[in-house]
DNA sequence: ATATAGTGTGTCAAATTTACACCATTAAAT
DNA sequence: ATTTAATGGTGTAAATTTGACACACTATAT
């Protein structure tokens, strides 16, 4: 028995959540639609997959297409399947999200003309999006919460150099709570993988605090075991 | 500016990572594929989606007509979308887990002919699969076994009623590693969501354990706050 | 009766987690 | 020069959790 694929089924898109954090507050990358359905609305940044890409390739043009971004680290975190869930046809779309510094990054920009805009927004008080698109938010917020446990994302919302209190005030604004900071430091520092720099914070008017930076070769030294549990 | 979609880009499809425990194994669901490509080959159980059907509901009617299984509670875990993955052409494939009880289960049997057969496999030493299913097998089982640890997924595999033995030797072989076994005792019937029956076990040919089973009003109750954190 | 196979139980040491408060340092303001 | 405002940086003790460890009990089969 031979059996032909079917001719194609459904049309495939992406969509990205894109976190960053900035002055304390956790964001997420917004896009203004400009075209139709939800012209105009707010989205998430995602596009239709190209029949010849794969789906991680498609998340990467797909993201600087529509904020000028490249290189990121995106990693899948779910697919939604419902029939209805784009008013057109049926589109079944692979959510992704990465982790990237704001800091000193050039300024968010379409390249193309499906969007407006883009710019950064902070995951509290988020407007309604279009779509299902604040379900995908949702989903993809409470995955990192629970992976912020056991990967080191927290190390790509930061400046390469950071202080403690960067690093816990991130911890806290992705947990929703408020963390004691000698014990945050002692579990932080015991871990083995933050280097202490011989620098120092710069254009503070108060006590500069010392700078550290992520190892990720001990990182994984230290982690080697649990490291593949992970996709 | 008014865009229509796209024609249909792509093939979609789902494959299915059905995890049973017998005899102190953990095994899955295989199918002997009666279609090319891979004609003859060992195959997670797995179709095409109708454009009809949300993918939830396309993973339940595909398992139903590959192994007669029906109404498992599957759980979406990765989607696989690389280019060549199938070699007539692009498709698409959503990757869900179930783990049932295998127990007094009548056995698996194909509805359609899509498959010529379907049984059960130990995990350990699996043969090759067909297309990438080797790797979307080894992706499921690592994350319930990362699962194992925040989600009752345990109690899904086994009979209603069971011996803490029996619980432990499943965590045993999910885990890959021997447990304590009165350190796990002690740990299991902490939480508190274990009801200890008075009943015992039966047509064993030594000492008869307790039964317990798993009080799932319980478990929610006490882990309200976290369970809002998977998807 | 006895051999067999698995059940069921407690303690102590070590490691980890949690709670908790004050002095030090720097720049800016006076 | 002194003060103020803001944050940096540090230790200890109690409580909890984890981990290591061994033997008597019970039901059945012979």
């Amino acid at each position: 028995m031979e059996v032909k694929l079917p001719t194609f089924n459904s049309v495939f898109s992406i969509d990205c959540v894109i976190f960053g954090f900035e002055a304390g507050e956790l964001k997420i990358l917004l896009i203004e639609r400009n075209e139709e359905p939800f012209k105009d609305w707010l989205a998430l940044p995602g596009y239709i997959v190209e029949q010849d890409e794969s789906i991680d390739d498609a998340a990467e043009r797909i993201l600087y297409e529509l904020t000028g971004l490249r290189d990121l680290h995106m990693q899948q975190f779910h697919t939604f399947g419902e029939v209805n869930r784009h008013p057109q046809g049926r589109v079944i779309t692979v959510a992704y999200y990465a982790l990237i510094r704001i800091n000193g990054q050039k300024e968010v920009k379409p390249v193309t003309q499906y969007a407006k805009s883009a710019f950064w927004h902070p995951v509290n008080e988020l407007p309604k999006l279009a779509f299902d698109h604040t379900e995908i938010f949702e989903t993809g917020f409470n995955k990192i919460r629970r992976r912020l446990n056991y990967q080191p994302i927290a190390f790509e919302l930061l400046p390469e150099k950071f202080t403690l209190t960067q690093l816990q005030s991130l911890y806290e604004a992705v947990l929703n709570k408020k963390l004691d900071k000698r014990n945050f430091r002692k579990k932080m520092l015991s871990y083995g993988f933050l280097k202490e720099l011989d620098e120092k914070q710069k254009g503070v008017s108060y006590r500069a605090a010392k700078l550290y930076k992520f190892d990720r070769r001990k990182y994984t030294k230290i982690f080697q075991n649990d490291l593949n549990l992970d996709k």
